[in-house]
DNA sequence: ACATTGACGGAAA
DNA sequence: ATTTCCGCCAATG
């Protein structure tokens, strides 16, 4: 646990955050969507880190697993903890995964901005 | 302070 | 259609 230093507001992070946690049960959406949505300077990849940044006690209630990149491929899969808990959850939500990669993506694609 | 990388995406060739 | 490059900002070495 690093020492947390109370650098900035993080709105980023938080923006990310409160957004996948919003992502309903059955649902994915992708990084860049979610950069549209904060709507700032966001790129996608800094949705991706904002994701890597997660403070402890924060990863089970955003549900990580739901965001997955443009191709509805589970590309940050490794960085779970076992990397296959990702596909798992997915399939528990009912989204059927092959080769970590979504079927019928853009029927369970979720985008903030047009249904939030 | 500089260089490299990173869970991406879109434009260009 | 595919492959390559650039940009976005922050973190890390």
């Amino acid at each position: 646990m690093p020492k947390e230093k109370i650098k900035k507001e993080y709105t980023f992070f938080e923006n990310v955050y409160e957004v996948v946690k919003l992502i309903p049960k059955g649902r994915v959406t992708s990084y860049g969507a979610i950069a549209r949505y904060l709507g700032t300077g966001m790129s996608a990849r800094m949705v991706g880190w904002a994701m890597n940044a997660v403070p402890a006690g924060t990863r089970g209630k955003v549900p990580a697993h739901r965001v997955v990149n443009r191709q509805g491929l589970l590309t940050g899969k490794h960085h779970f903890n076992p990397p296959s808990a990702m596909e798992a959850r997915l399939k528990k939500d009912g989204i059927n995964v092959v080769k970590d990669k979504i079927q019928h993506f853009d029927q369970h694609f979720w985008d903030p901005n047009t249904e939030l």
